[in-house]
DNA sequence: AAATTTGTCTATTTACATTTC
DNA sequence: GGAAATGTAAATAGACAAATT
């Protein structure tokens, strides 16, 4: 262990306060200690600590002691090395690019209908009001029934997140999440003071839910929400059970928490009713079209109870002001139309096509993730870490992200990459790049 | 003063917490004197004040006094009220929609490019640098010299004040404003737990600087930065002088301040070289194509020096991904094809249009504002406030909004109201509403 | 099961700075 | 110009609760 860092503050090794046996490594010293060496007041050193683990950086427990986030450790490492000339990206998340051609088909419609130019006012109520009912449509699709008024507008998935994190929850606050989640999110909460308690949610054996952890987190972090993706959860890839969407929703009304339930993955997956159709009073529901059809089109739909819309309707609008009615416009002609079920099904083709091709390669190892899905979670063999693999694959020209930059907190990250699967242009570039983590797998 | 609010704590009358001399009717108790009542702690009462005056609703000063905040006393009435059944929308300010079919015709160019499915893609860094040059044309237009190194993108500039608001300052920070803002920003502001502090940057006689009480904001508030509008403020109409903004620059130089400058009414003024042009290293520039061209073009953009770019498109990033390739690509083609010319200078005669029109009704009041604005700020006689105003105009079917709506934290509202000028469809609508406020006013 | 370790939270102390009168 | 009024902020005390041993 180095002098000078959180955990040793620069003690001569062997001193008086170095009494304690062996610990992990990324623990700190603590609280009183620390405050004893500094000769400052043990809250003291308690408050500095809070604003660390607001940011994310530290995560502390009763009785047990103060860690340091695995992410913040890993971070400096992985963007310290070089770059190759050519990355093959396997390491973003996005659908396939084929959609884009039916998306302007649309758009070349609409450009030449008259009446058109209110497509650059603000958008009317009578405008929106079917647009929100192809919203309906659309989260029906993704196995939530819920009605027009409900529906709320934002600029892509994470733009609802933020809206919601914002209008919901105060600095300070504290939600759960899955002890790896997808990083964007991870990024916002810190940024907002919102902090993350990892939950383990789902038990890793059969896909139901660990009712116990959940209940434990609730009462001793006092937890107000937990953000959920019941589908393909992005990087682990697990689908809950219908089972333990229905426990979960029942345990979330006694627990009084927020359910704010992410289904944009529910397509890339065997359709499961939402965890929103069994609890609708306490659940967010949002639907990122980003990610479901194709990037560029900058859209979320997010359904809200009675008790929770006004105030994420204020906090969106303090974002945006407004979504683009040009984008509100495409979105829900395309859904109107029945277009969409040609891209989903195109994508569908595709993604199978893409994953048939990462299974031919990464057969022989532990690769999760349905054929449908965009993502895969690559287990490693135990002699090394996500964040070691991630900055070898790198160095041989592929990106893969690590474990590391998912797990919250006091997670200690799997040994494991998630692989995008449409990263790249074109198959052959997938195929290069598979070729490269199956040598790179073999030669560990 | 009736009983039980925050000014007499629920004190009997004449009771032996009641020898304060006359006080505004807006001044809470001394602190002191609510702890002995509660039987607290002073600090305790303190820490519980501080947290209302982060969302906006008191105002503390060393040795003054705690004060409700003027918009926290006024916006419940103004919501009160019913509802007749039309409303001529002379409220929110948006420009005319004249120039919408500009640009659709720009977008049915753009959908028969060939190549131009990407626009439903993720934008690569070769589409978006000439994008970033047509924000520089267009932020020259707008009186500041920057480079395409320098710009960001956002959706629109609501959503770029918040990702500044987000990306540089943290919870409880402290930021200057004009002590009327235009509410959206006071909005964002105490959503995100960024306190707005008021300071008459500019003396009402000359538009020149008033360094004095800039200096004094400065170090008695611990300032981190300042967001101003210098021309055509929103709502004062006021524009800075010359001689006034390199002022500022230099003082923020000097008190380490950065500044936050919205160039969004830039055009709609006589054009002025832009603070940012004296001070580039401390100065984020907005501009807002939705405010300048058509609302649905939601797209700002921002100009920011090195040292805070990074943090500002973390944010932006962490709340938007990335901004919508297609409205990217619309403004840019709109701004290098010239196209944007024939839409300023409709708006421009518009604008002058409506504006005349306003004169001719109003033009015996001080009615400020410049005749190629879209809004107006009307003084009203002494006798009634802007709150009361705006009750009364509703009630005979106008939307205006009141100072008090803009009022920052103990800012003593003007007796005035914003007049938006492109709010309705019509010139006859816009003229029927003036009418009504004419009416109104000589009937006082 | 009891003692110990460890983090948390609320209210408090105390010194201080500014404004008012 | 000095005393009083008033709000601020950092550090602290101390009771508390959970986890560990």
């Amino acid at each position: 262990m180095p002098e000078g860092t959180v955990q040793n503050f620069g003690r001569p090794a062997g001193g008086r306060y170095n009494k304690r046996k062996t610990a992990a490594w990324n623990k700190a010293a603590p609280q009183r200690e620390l405050a004893d060496f500094l000769d400052i007041n043990v809250s003291t050193v308690s408050k500095a600590f809070k604003a660390c683990e607001i940011k994310g950086l530290l995560s502390a427990t009763v009785g047990k002691g103060t860690y340091v986030s695995f992410d913040a450790l890993s971070n400096v490492r992985l963007l310290a090395e070089n770059t190759p000339v050519h990355i093959i990206q396997m390491g973003t998340t996005v659908p396939d690019h084929d959609a884009n051609e039916y998306i302007m088909k649309i758009l070349r419609n609409l450009v030449n209908e008259p009446g058109n130019e209110k497509l650059f006012s603000y958008a009317s109520p009578n405008d929106t009001l079917w647009q929100k009912d192809a919203a309906v449509l659309w989260m029906r699709k993704c196995g939530f029934n819920t009605d027009s008024h409900s529906i709320l507008f934002a600029n892509g998935g994470q733009n609802a997140i933020t809206g919601i994190l914002t209008g919901l929850f105060k600095y300070g606050d504290k939600i759960g999440v899955a002890p790896h989640t997808y990083s964007d999110m991870k990024a916002a909460a810190n940024m907002l003071g919102i902090q993350l308690v990892p939950v383990s949610f789902i038990q890793e054996e059969n896909n139901e839910l660990n009712s116990e952890a959940l209940i434990y987190a609730c009462k001793n972090h006092n937890l107000k929400g937990i953000y959920i993706i019941p589908d393909h959860q992005n990087p682990t890839t697990y689908t809950m059970s219908v089972k333990a969407r229905k426990k979960l929703a029942e345990l979330a009304g006694s627990l009084g928490l927020v359910i704010i339930e992410d289904g944009t993955y529910h397509l890339m997956s065997t359709p499961k009713r939402a965890i929103a159709d069994f609890a609708p009073e306490n659940t967010i529901y949002i639907v990122s079209l980003s990610k479901a059809i194709a990037p560029g089109l900058r859209l979320a739909y997010v359904s809200a109870p009675d008790q929770f819309r006004m105030q994420i309707s204020n906090a969106l609008y303090n974002i945006n002001i407004t979504v683009s009615p040009l984008m509100a416009g495409l979105a829900a002609r395309m859904i109107i139309s029945g277009q969409v079920e040609s891209v989903l099904d195109t994508h569908r083709k595709k993604n199978i096509l893409r994953n048939e091709l990462v299974n031919k390669y990464l057969s022989g190892y532990d690769c999760r993730g349905e054929d449908t899905g965009i993502f895969r979670w690559l287990m490693l063999p135990k002699q090394i870490t996500g964040a070691d693999f991630e900055v070898l694959a790198f160095k041989h020209g592929v990106q893969v992200y690590a474990a590391e930059r998912f797990a919250v907190g006091n997670t200690i990250p799997e040994k494991a990459v998630r692989v995008a699967v449409c990263g790249t242009e074109t198959l052959e570039e997938l195929e290069q790049g598979l070729k490269v983590l199956t040598e790179l797998l073999n030669s560990l």
